[in-house]
DNA sequence: CCACCATTCAATCAATGTGTTGAGCATTGC
DNA sequence: GCAATGCTCAACACATTGATTGAATGGTGG
């Protein structure tokens, strides 16, 4: 039993390790490429002492490696299965985040999820008509990686800034996965106001994972001086 | 009221709910079936107050929900992608165990991975001729599912239990994905004691993903009504 | 080999998380 | 209704984690 004991606590450990929100910031900022402790806490407003310290809580755990250049420590992605586990922790959170509106579009009296377009769907009127694709996720979601061509507003940011987008064509938002709920906000909304717009069924999530186009954001790996 | 949540330091709440052995070894339980908090606190050797509490957490997190059956509260496990979640937790803690136990290996040159066979050689050897079936996680992993006719002894009870191997046949021992170690390790005593033995190369996780059967020891999850 | 500087370490305090106790509150059986 | 049962809640003590400071380390470039 003693092993067995270890084993969870391992388990335990290592989401404990992710349990901290500061130390997913540096995971992600990380995994746009090397950084050095200085650019990481600069990224992501830590002091210097505590960024490091939170950086050699995510090596112990061999979420991130370490090497020298120069006068730098540079940090990097570890090895192993990082991406799977965290695209599964955000899936799930979609998940919940559904679950909380679908509850809330229940009491409601909503109607179903207005009607999503598959990807496949999407590729057919891509090809025979303009589309124009919104992205709905956070600003730094959407420069790790996007549907070719899309515009991004988040959500929130939408109702205010619905000049931007073209009022003639149709418009087809899209987040992260098939639970992310912000697209059918963004529909309701758009509709609301008068434009043609759906939802795509399946998010980025699929779109990547379908081996499609993704268009990253201009700057993607700045090592800095 | 501080309500507002960014999106990662909800992913940190979630992660943080998952990194605690007994919340884990809770989820575990309950994964395997509804049980009442009793039971659950029993099972996981915790006191029903710290048991209630630890099942409220993850309930707040939506791992978990429950119904009221006459005196007892039942615990179930919540719905979307918790599994994913969890197995690709244990995926990457299998693959670190891995990487710590590859050092190991190298610093006393150790000869490469025992050569492992494919699923695909495994099915062609059962088809032909008769092959022991070893899995060598633990018990309660084995009893969520396991290949099919497989015995279980867990990797430190194999010494001491290798009478319950037939000497005359094949061995193919496996864990759980193709990071866990574990098989090596098993191949390796078995080897030693004169036994003809070889590890499945991607371990039970591929198995199951294969569609391939899968048995199961206790009675798997019931919705209900 | 020396001075510099990015990073890490150590010490501290505040904040959070965990486990225990005993009280409180439903539900069932009598 | 009343006691028994099963669970939750509240309050406390204790352990762990996180942020800040300032000092130490150790590789670099001169």
């Amino acid at each position: 039993m003693n092993t067995h004991q270890t084993h969870i606590e391992t388990l335990a450990l290592l989401a404990r390790t992710l349990g901290n929100a500061h130390r997913l910031a540096l995971l992600e900022h990380i995994a746009q490429g090397e950084r050095s402790v200085e650019r990481l806490a600069e990224l992501t407003d830590l002091s210097l002492a505590n960024a490091s310290q939170h950086l050699q809580h995510l090596k112990r755990a061999g979420f991130v490696q370490t090497r020298r250049e120069g006068k730098n420590v540079l940090y990097r992605l570890g090895t192993g299965p990082i991406a799977p586990l965290l695209v599964a922790l955000r899936d799930y959170a979609d998940h919940q985040q559904a679950r909380i509106h679908d509850l809330v579009a229940d009491s409601r009296s909503h109607p179903a999820r207005l009607e999503p377009i598959s990807r496949e769907e999407l590729l057919r009127r891509m090809s025979e008509e303009s589309v124009t694709l919104l992205d709905v996720r956070s600003e730094d979601e959407f420069a790790l990686g996007h549907l070719p061509g899309a515009i991004n507003i988040p959500v929130e940011e939408l109702e205010r800034r619905l000049a931007e987008l073209p009022a003639k064509q149709n418009i087809v938002a899209y987040c992260r996965s098939p639970y992310c709920v912000l697209s059918v906000d963004a529909v309701a909304a758009l509709r609301a106001h008068g434009l043609a717009a759906q939802r795509l069924a399946n998010g980025f999530v699929d779109w990547k994972a379908a081996g499609l186009d993704v268009e990253t954001a201009t700057r993607v790996y700045d090592p800095g001086p």
